[in-house]
Parts: C-alpha cells; structure tokens; sequence
DNA sequence: CATACAAATAACTAACTAGTTAGTTTATTA
DNA sequence: TAATAAACTAACTAGTTAGTTATTTGTATG
C-alpha cells in the first residue's frame, strides 16, 4: 500500500480542515495547526488548496454539499404532505443536533457577512429544496390537509429556524434556562415541542 | 472644555471596541485598528482595559447589560398576560433588527462555546427575568386566556429563538430563499407571522 | 536497476500583532 | 510659577502566522 497517496492525503487534510475551521473560523484557525493535526506537512496544505481562504472554501463546499444531499433524499420521498413536513422538521432537528461542524460553518459565515459562501454554490444548490418545500405545503392545502391560509414561506423559514436555532444558540440558552437542554431527555421534549407546534400551526382541524 | 479626559477617553475606546468586536469576533479584531479608530494610543486600552480579552469581557458586559435593562422594562410593565407577552415578543424582534451588535455579540459567544460570556455576570442578569416570563404564563394559564397545556419553558424558548435567528441568520437566509427578507415590507411581515403564529399556540380559542 | 517524477518535508521569510516602555504633553495646585 | 501627577504617545519587542523554497524521499516504469 502505497504511504504516498495524494488523493488520501488531501481527504485527510480537508477533514482536518472541517474540524478546525468549524471550531475556530477563518480568523482563529492556524494553518499550522491544520497540518499538525493531520500529520502532513503545511507545504501539502498549500500545494493542494493554495491558500488558507482557498482549503476555507472547499470546507464549505463540502459540508453544506453533504447537507443538501441529506436534505434532497428527505424530499424526495413519495410522502403524505403531513408525513413529509413532518419527516422534515424531523431531519432538521436531528441533522443539526448530529452535525455541529454545520452548525457552526453557518453560524461563520453569517458573522462573515456571507462573503465566503457567497463563493460557493450554496444558494445554487438549496433554492430548489426551498421550491420543493414550497410544492409540498401547497399540495396540502389542496388536499385540506393543510391550512389554506398559511403563507408557505413565513411557515418554512419557522420550521427550518426553530429546530436550527436550539442548537446554534446551544450556550447563550443553556446560560437563560440553567439548566442542561441537551440531555437525552430535553431533546426528545424539544423536538416533541417543535414539532407540534409546527403542526398545530399547519394544520386544518 | 478638557481635551484630556479619562472617562470620556475610556468611553470612546469602549464603543469603538464594541463595533470592532461585533463585526469580526475578538480573533478577527485587532488591537491597533481599535487604537487607530478610537483615535486614541494604543498604549491608552492597555491603561484602561489591561488587556485585549479584559476589553472583550468589559464589551459583552456592557452591551449584554444594557439589553438586560430594556427586556427588564418591558417585563416590568402592567399589562394583561396577553398584552404583555405580546408586547415581549415585539421587543425581542425590534431589538435584534436595530441591535446587530447585540445579536453578532451572541453569536461569537455561541461560537467561543461560551467561554468570555461565562466569565461575565449574563447568567446571572437573565434569570430572573426568565422567572418572571413563566409567571406571567402561568397567571395567563390562571386567568383561561392561555391553553392550561403549554410547556412554559418550551414555548418560552420558541418565543425567543424565532425572531432571533431571524436576524442572526441573515446571509444564509437571504441565500436560501434568495430574496430580500430585509427589506421594510418583509421585516413587518415577518414580525407579524411570528407573533401570530406563537399567540395562536398559546392562546385559548 | 536507473531514472524520472510525484509526494513530502524542514527551514526559512516577510508581514503582522499583542503587549511594553521610556519619554512627552497638559492640567492642577501649592 | 514651579512641582507634581495624570493623560497620552512613538517606537520598540518578542512572538506568531501565512505563505515559499530548496531539498529529500518514495515509487512506478522502461
């Protein structure tokens, strides 16, 4: 087996990546802790992204590709519209809750003003889910499932921010409430919560 | 009039740190350009802060305090359950549309894993209000204006989060659903969706 | 097995950055 | 008005950091 694999050594510095730059951003991650921790050498981190901004770039590539790939199998699925939001919501809450490396890549660059993702194509590859999202919720309200008088993008920015937001404000919340919400036990109430609440809100009676 | 003044010369350095640190993070923000836009030495923020992580505390401590008092007087007020939670609503949402500062300060502090905000007395200031929020739905519950089944903690915590993440996810938004959510007409909508959507939730019909 | 080339590294550089220091300017007051 | 203290500054230091270069090591192939 080949000790010298470039291939495997630039997947191996971009997971490292992933890591370091989720945790600390752009500004706080050092490229020689990069190397270090992925046990290249720093000339590798250069040879095969070029530039700290560069290998930052190709970090949000790939972790808000690997989401909308999650994200599109969930849409895809021949579903009931209820069960589909439903299924939805659920994705949502448990990617968040099992991705924080997401999580804080979108945090960044919110901070970052967008300037980097606007350099990936991230609007590209979610602006049809938000269209799918759309047809969903639509096609219930046709059936009465739904509410006809929901407006289909107030409820999807509440239903993609409410399971999002329990997880990025994990430490600020944690301080308000004082007690730990990240328990098995609170997740399982949380989600519960959002969910219904969501539903309550779509829902014809 | 004094051109030498130490409390006016601690005040300037102060606010210029506050619009430092709010847009780039105490990583990304650096001592000089503090001194620089300040106007004043950067001899002058060692004198008075000690250091650079003295300042950022002093920073958070200040802008988190002064949001603390204006969520106290909105608490404070006489007002019907209804009113009054309504009237809570429309702060959290004012507030995080006209104090970016205030919610990017939050968002480093979730990004830091809470370590400078833990070492400030936040906690300690949200407490109680977040006691007294409960009261107030519990008298609601008391009086048969709320639904006797809400979780008060969960709804309370919806009640926060949704116009927050809002404004603190404003680029991935506006990506995602590539349109202006910023814009008067939208800011309006969007604050009465919410509000709509957390009374019919916790009102009784 | 020699050679050619890709993979990898150690050591370096130029620019930057938090923090310090030695000294100057200004206001106060005895 | 001379002495004193506080406000302020310019220039420096020690350490860090992104990025480069000269060189060595491993491997596939003719």
């Amino acid at each position: 087996m080949a000790r010298r694999d470039a291939q495997k050594t630039r997947e191996c510095i971009l997971n490292t990546a992933i890591q370091e730059f989720a945790e600390k951003g752009i500004h706080g991650t050092r490229v020689d802790e990069i190397a270090q921790r992925s046990g290249y050498n720093k000339g590798m981190i250069y040879a095969y992204f070029g530039s700290k901004e560069d290998l930052y770039k190709e970090v949000l590539h790939t972790v808000f590709g690997v989401f909308a790939d999650a994200e599109r199998e969930v849409l895809m699925a021949e579903r009931e519209p209820v069960q589909h939001i439903e299924s939805l919501i659920c994705f949502y809450f448990d990617y968040a809750q099992s991705n924080p490396v997401y999580v804080n890549l979108l945090l960044w660059e919110n901070l970052n003003n967008g300037v980097y993702i606007n350099e990936t194509d991230y609007g590209i590859a979610r602006k049809p889910s938000f269209d799918q999202m759309s047809e969903i919720i639509q096609s219930g309200q046709v059936s009465g499932a739904f509410k006809s008088d929901i407006d289909v993008q107030q409820f999807l920015l509440s239903a993609i921010m409410l399971p999002f937001s329990y997880f990025s404000n994990k430490y600020t919340l944690s301080k308000l409430l004082g007690t730990d919400l990240y328990s098995e036990e609170s997740l399982v109430e949380r989600k519960k919560s959002v969910t219904a609440m969501l539903l309550e809100v779509l829902l014809n009676k």
